[in-house]
DNA sequence: TTCCTCTGTCATTCC
DNA sequence: AGGGAATGACAGAGG
């Protein structure tokens, strides 16, 4: 973990003061400095208390589902409108045609912080304008940031609130790091603990994606917040149409993070599972910056690759167990086999002493009779007499 | 604390 | 040339 010091209370004192000041343009800018100040948005190490604990949220029932982008609240009720057009985005993705845009309503951009309000995917999706009819942004609709919005209509009220909302969803998002296996080979952005935990290619990790992110804007600072809590995780789950093992699997992994912190308007889950084509027409339909392009390519391959590894090891397991099964027959084999030599050895051990006495047999018969003695193999050529040999145990164990 | 397993990622090669 | 599959190697998380 990369070091991360104590929340400073000036954080807490400064925003309560500022409150109380409702119409002084400067003291916005340093309420923006002591929140960016705030060491939790660095998504480093801060002490939690449960790991999911919401109960900083209020009120459940008031949240909209996150659909993946990211749902703000609006003052004049149209969040939800937009909450549906944006889950749309989990329909399969060429069920229909982008048609021309039409009359796209302005929407006032007041995000209630409440815990999806933060990320910059989220409001940038939030505040990004959609087709009604078909949900999909304008051809080469421009994408715009969390602050970025000029409709953004920032209360010292909301200030303080989402100070209060970072720090209990920092708290209940503190455990998502160590629910993932990534190793943050390439998180090259400002992931402290990705960066101090990847010891492999340090120059490398400073180039990527350091160049894609400026450093401190405050895209970076709530883009790169952890990912939602498990309860939020779980009704994305339910309200899912697409398979919801694909979509645990991507929802808040870094990947979706990275996508979040650099504003990418379509889910890892399409980036990934999309044939080339859907996925060229996809990116067709969006400016995109280089970085973000960059960055949604990087989360195809790896998505692709985390697939693809899957299946090697599957099938490696499987070619692992044919071979032990080849090995427990060849073995039963070696054994039979092993058995038979034995078998054969004592035959042949047996006709070499029945053999032996025959040929004493002979022999006596012979110097009974006034013959000379001639060896055995005087009659047959060694070869022959071993052939012969071998034909009469062959014979002897045909009968047998 | 150490070891082992699982998993994601990267690098590389091949198609 | 670009994309994807396959796979060895590495590293982190967790049991």
């Amino acid at each position: 973990m990369s070091p991360c010091p104590p929340r400073s209370q000036e954080s807490n004192a400064v925003l309560p003061n500022l409150m109380g000041d409702q119409n002084v343009q400067g003291d916005m800018d340093l309420a923006w400095q002591e929140i960016l100040s705030i060491t939790e948005l660095q998504g480093l190490d801060v002490q939690g208390d449960s790991m999911y604990d919401i109960s900083g949220y209020g009120n459940q029932a008031q949240h909209i589902p996150f659909s993946g982008y990211g749902v703000c609240n609006f003052p004049d009720g149209t969040g939800p409108a937009l909450t549906q057009a944006i889950q749309n985005y989990d329909h399969p993705y060429m069920d229909s045609t982008p048609a021309e845009p039409q009359h796209l309503p302005t929407l006032p951009v007041v995000p209630t912080f409440g815990p999806t309000a933060y990320t910059g995917m989220l409001i940038s999706s939030s505040i990004t304008q959609v087709d009604a009819n078909t949900h999909y942004p304008p051809k080469n609709a421009p994408m715009t940031g969390l602050f970025g919005a000029p409709t953004m209509d920032m209360t010292m009220a909301n200030i303080h609130n989402m100070h209060q909302d970072i720090h209990t969803l920092h708290q209940a998002c503190k455990g998502q790091d160590d629910l993932e296996s990534d190793s943050g080979l390439s998180l090259n952005f400002s992931d402290g603990e990705s960066m101090e935990l990847d010891h492999r290619e340090p120059q490398r990790l400073q180039s990527e994606y350091m160049e894609m992110i400026p450093p401190l804007t405050y895209q970076d600072q709530y883009g790169l917040l952890p990912a939602l809590p498990q309860p939020f995780m779980n009704h994305i789950s339910e309200t899912s149409s697409y398979d919801t093992s694909q979509t645990e699997e991507l929802v808040c992994s870094r990947d979706e993070r990275r996508a979040a912190a650099m504003n990418i308007p379509f889910p890892t889950e399409r980036i990934v599972n999309l044939p080339v084509e859907d996925f060229n027409d996809l990116l067709s339909r969006f400016t995109l910056t280089e970085p973000q392009l960059a960055l949604v390519k990087d989360i195809r391959r790896r998505g692709k690759n985390k697939v693809a590894a899957q299946n090697c090891r599957k099938r490696k397991m499987e070619t692992i167990a044919v071979l032990e099964k080849d090995i427990g027959q060849l073995r039963t084999e070696r054994e039979g086999l092993r058995r038979e030599q034995e078998e054969v050895g004592r035959i042949m051990g047996d006709l070499k002493k029945n053999l032996e006495l025959l040929e004493q047999q002979v022999i006596n018969l012979l110097r009974n009779q006034g013959e000379p003695h001639y060896p055995l193999e005087d009659f047959f050529p060694k070869q022959e007499y071993d052939s012969k040999l071998f034909a009469a145990a062959s014979s002897k164990e045909t009968r047998a």
